[in-house]
DNA sequence: GTTTACTCTGGGAACGTTCACAGAAAATCC
DNA sequence: GGATTTTCTGTGAACGTTCCCAGAGTAAAC
């Protein structure tokens, strides 16, 4: 290509110690900043990486030092979902300020298929990333295997792991959900139903129980729909069903807040009002809950606080921590809004 | 740390040579799918890769190589609008899935501040990556001159660039504005309004460019009005600013689906019927598109097509290709729903 | 004044690859 | 059957760092 032939060699640390005047190995001691080093080589040294434009080679650095500064965050979710979820975004970005302040890298791989599966172990084997953060919603991933397998510092987001080994920071759904379920029946609701979804995650089924146990002997079966996403739509067809079975229906706990969201649109075309004749609460305070109206009940889930901790939780293996075994539940908070 | 002293030395490519009886040049050729290997040396040497779980030295190689088989994904917005932008989330699978098809990985880079950027500069020349992908919404950004003087294979997404050496991909907002303008105007509107946003950034000031353009001599600058962000809190702000303003508004144009959302709710506040008293149309056909009542009319951009263009103008560069001056408009498409 | 400790410097070796080259072996050509 | 081409293999060198060691100089301790 004819940029190359134009583009000039980029200068090396022995480029340093020529224009320097000082030995290759001070001029390392110089750029990583440690100790032994006179006033005068510092300054020349600093002088000279100036004039001859240096920049470290990082994969000469990676070679000897025998890691990449460079941490992987896993996504293994279908790819819509990475849209739809209100929490990755914050998650990534909670892992990505923690990292890049650390001067680590960010690798992120998103996948979604059984061939994907076994490119990112291959990755995680090849010494591309130093440590890794897995975002997953299932428990017994096979990423968590390998994991736990390749013995590389990790960290997981979102649920308890099959692997003691591997740490993960997560919330309580279930506490959670019960939380706010007996907010829900505090404010006098008699008869109450979930739309459930995403059983075959741990967040969905921990949502469940934390709703059946909140409400103790007066748990009606029927009274619980079930929808394999969280999604808007969910809440639509889950409300129509829900109204069906028990036109009686006064309190609605939804899985999540855009599900509430597809809730609270039919309840008004079916002219029902909220909170008056129907008191519905939600589940992330996502920016779907103040787009509510009114604005809906709902946990808060610090998206942010679990990438940043993940992160950090990372970082202090690689810094020569144990990894703690089990795991760090993160508080939720009730946010009660109008909606209930 | 403990867990060093029970992990064995990784095997290199001087284990399989060993093991497998055949020089490590040969071994090299096999690993990397080169012509001139016999059957045999093939056949021995993968047996060896997998008896000693033999997985490449990225580090060694990318240092003889001089290439990082990575491109970085340079997001450049304020952390918040990260989340708000229903597109960026799409550009970044669109140019994952590119580049991961293409064994390349993707490093993400989301910077907000002055600070960052001189990071990011410097991540960019210390070779870390072999190319980037830039989302900017600015023209003029500071990114963007770093990335020129730095002759490094690049694309923008999102906007034309001051630096002709750096290509685009993009919509043609202006063009896409004008159109859904004048199928409003089609369907009998009289008095046509807009909800503007974000004019500090190309999308928002071309937006309201291509209304402007379809309203030609009927263009009243009464019925605009103008706003920081894309989002549904500024449709629901400009939306009573508008009725206070015209009354007899019969026609809006919002500025995103978000605020299009917003100035829904407010229209059924107010009781006026869409589309029966007012129509009202949007931009980017996000997930807010649907969700609405009545779903909305808007125009749909091509979100993932920009991200995977993008990734492939890079890796054209990176093979070699030149790139091309100026950029590529990607054709938007009207999706006419119900809400116009 | 000798030991001991600390500060600072330079250069060899190593990290694990790929590449270029030289040469052997096999296939093809006249 | 010799010359030429093609296929295949092994080895030395290089990529740009950091680490380690030896040694020189200087300061502190006895």
């Amino acid at each position: 290509m004819a940029r190359d032939s134009t583009r000039p060699r980029r200068a090396t640390i022995h480029d340093v110690a020529r224009v320097s005047g000082i030995s290759r190995g001070t001029v390392s001691r110089v750029l990583n900043g440690e100790r032994y080093v006179s006033d005068q080589a510092r300054v020349a040294v600093e002088a000279a990486v100036k004039e001859v434009g240096y920049v470290r080679n990082t994969a000469a650095r990676n070679l000897v030092t025998q890691r990449s500064r460079a941490v992987a965050l896993v996504v293994h979710e279908p790819h819509s979902l990475v849209l739809e979820d209100p929490n990755i975004g914050n998650i990534l970005l909670g892992t990505n300020a923690v990292l890049s302040e650390a001067d680590y890298q960010m690798v992120t791989l998103i996948l979604d298929s059984q061939r994907d599966s076994d490119r990112v172990a291959e990755y995680l084997r090849g010494g591309f990333v130093d440590g890794a953060i897995i975002l997953s919603a299932r428990s017994g991933d096979p990423i968590a295997l390998a994991i736990a397998q390749l013995g590389i510092p990790a960290a997981f987001v979102g649920h308890p792991t099959d692997t003691p080994d591997v740490p993960f920071i997560g919330i309580d759904n279930t506490a959670a959900a019960r939380g706010i379920t007996e907010r829900l029946m505090a404010t006098g609701r008699r008869r109450i139903g979930m739309i459930a979804a995403a059983l075959d995650r741990d967040s969905g089924s921990d949502r469940l129980s934390g709703f059946t146990l909140a409400l103790g002997d007066a748990f009606d079966p029927d009274l619980v729909v079930r929808y394999p996403l969280y999604s808007y739509q969910t809440g639509v067809d889950g409300m129509r069903e829900l109204l069906e079975r028990a036109p009686d229906i006064d309190g609605v706990f939804a899985a999540s807040d855009a599900v509430a969201a597809g809730a609270m649109d039919v309840l008004r075309e079916w002219g029902r009002s909220v909170p008056g004749d129907i008191g519905i609460v939600g589940f992330d305070d996502s920016s779907w809950a103040l787009r509510c109206t009114p604005a809906l009940s709902t946990v808060r889930q610090p998206a942010d606080a679990l990438g940043r901790r993940a992160a950090q939780q990372v970082l202090d293996q690689l810094a020569g921590a144990e990894p703690p075994s089990g795991g760090t539940l993160l508080d939720t908070e009730i946010v009660w809004r109008d909606s209930a």
